[in-house]
DNA sequence: AACATGACTCCAC
DNA sequence: AGTGGAGCCATGT
């Protein structure tokens, strides 16, 4: 066989997919934290390229990856990150106006598979 | 193959 | 908390 150290982008796309689909409602994880579950390593980049690539209608909780520092990595004024906020709310989650979010509060421990607690 | 781009991250001011 | 610059990784031209 050829070159068999690397997947098709489309598969590496779905397994990230996978483990964004694995944070619980109620918490949020970084896109750091998402590359190195997935085994990307500082892949952070990547996984923001995966989310981007995600159909409008996926049921994928995209909405609960936000970037290292706590904050909407969205376009200000874009209707994703008005959404991305919108759900983030509605879930519980506290975000300020400007987008930012308290991982101390939130971040996901890939350990624990529940919702945050009140 | 070189260069530009981006839903990133770290560090210094 | 906001801003700017360098580093990093994969894609698109």
């Amino acid at each position: 066989m050829g070159n068999s150290s690397l997947a098709p982008t489309s598969e590496i796309n779905q397994h990230i997919w996978q483990v964004v689909s694995q944070i619980p409602p109620g918490r949020v994880a970084t896109y750091g934290d998402i590359a190195r579950q997935a085994g990307l390593g500082r892949g952070a980049r990547r996984v923001g390229a995966a989310l981007r690539g995600l159909p409008g209608k996926t049921r994928i909780p995209w909405h609960r990856v936000v970037n290292a520092g706590g904050a909407i990595s969205l376009p200000a004024g874009s209707d994703g990150r008005y959404r991305q906020i919108m759900r983030l709310r509605a879930e519980g989650i506290e975000v300020s106006d400007s987008g930012r979010i308290s991982l101390a509060r939130y971040r996901w421990d890939p350990g624990i598979t529940e919702p945050a607690a009140l």
